[in-house]
DNA sequence: GTCTATAGCCCGATAGAC
DNA sequence: GTCTATCGGGCTATAGAC
């Protein structure tokens, strides 16, 4: 196993992975070049094309490996509505919450894709929308979920729940459990299953 | 009155917004060069500083009149919370259908601005949030609403409605007051405040 | 008020040494 | 596998002609 001095590509892969997230996070695609993301890794930028086509690849790599962990992490829905829709919520407030920059960037720089990209990750997060929306649609059938729209229920609840990655911080009043046990109160009563809240 | 050929200030000024917005929304502002706005108004880029000092005031000018904007159209708040809920609803969302390029850029791009203008943005972000949570927290003092923390909820509420800007396209199957009729419904349901969604 | 031209700098990506 | 050096080009912002 004698490995040439300087030769780390077992390890180096994934940093410049984590490194692109972190700082297209921070600071957006458009605003982050290759040197910055080699000197967050340690590298020089021209090491950078061992480990990438281009600038581009690196962001749909990020986007889809992401978007897939989601799918593959996604629980399989309890055949009682409610605590179907309570699965779901409390697996993507704390993906949500454990996944920030992967998320931020996965919401924010699809404008950044080319074409191609651009549809392969709408295909995935449509897939991600359409299970949820499932879950509601059973909701309905069941007579327990009553919005008017299933569709538009879906995708309000969706945006209100990956709203808390704008404002929750960590360090904060709340941890994740007890946010995703608030958000779980508020969907159910979103969807008019009621009781989901008290006013102590 | 006398005019010198190629002089059109009054026309030219707010030309520059505008066409900043628009390609700011679509691209991004890092993505976006002051030569394309310079083409966009129809004049050469150097000529784009007679008015602004330079492409970071650009961005905070135009955030900053939104917000400011948004702030100064927000109706009086109804005595009765339920129809407070329902103006602001029905105001956000007519609101951000509207303006939609604006509302883009003042969501997706506060992390291209620089701390100064961040903080006078964050300022009036906030002021719109109060907004709201000032009505939630009186339908909880008259006992209409009830969650169980009225930050959270204010929260999730603007989050949810502001998703509408995500997936709402022109020309589609319902007309933006009938968009606002069902998240009228829905924010009633979330704050607890019930039968705001038939099954029809 | 707008133009042309350009200063000074940084970009993404590649070539070739080690 | 990583480095140094560099190509070809685009960037913001300014200077000076008209």
């Amino acid at each position: 196993m004698a490995r040439k001095s300087g030769s780390h590509a077992e390890i180096t892969g994934p940093k410049v992975l984590k490194a692109a997230e972190r700082l297209f996070a921070r600071h957006g695609f458009a605003a982050v070049t290759m040197r910055q993301i080699a000197a967050e890794v340690g590298v020089q930028a021209g090491a950078l094309y061992l480990y990438t086509r281009d600038k581009q690849s690196l962001l749909a790599d990020l986007m889809l490996a992401h978007l897939r962990e989601l799918l593959a992490a996604l629980p399989a829905p309890d055949p009682d509505p409610r605590a179907a829709l309570e699965g779901f919520v409390r697996f993507h407030i704390l993906h949500h919450l454990s996944r920030r920059d992967a998320v931020f960037v996965a919401y924010m720089e699809l404008r950044s894709l080319n074409p191609e990209n651009f549809a392969a990750v709408e295909e995935l997060r449509r897939a991600y929308e359409d299970h949820l929306e499932t879950i509601v649609q059973r909701g309905m059938a069941a007579g327990v979920f009553r919005p008017r729209d299933s569709r538009l229920a879906t995708l309000a609840l969706i945006a209100m729940l990956t709203g808390v990655t704008t404002w929750y911080r960590e360090g904060g009043r709340l941890l994740p459990e007890a946010v995703a046990e608030q958000y779980i109160a508020l969907a159910c009563d979103t969807l008019g299953a009621g009781a989901g809240q008290s006013r102590s």
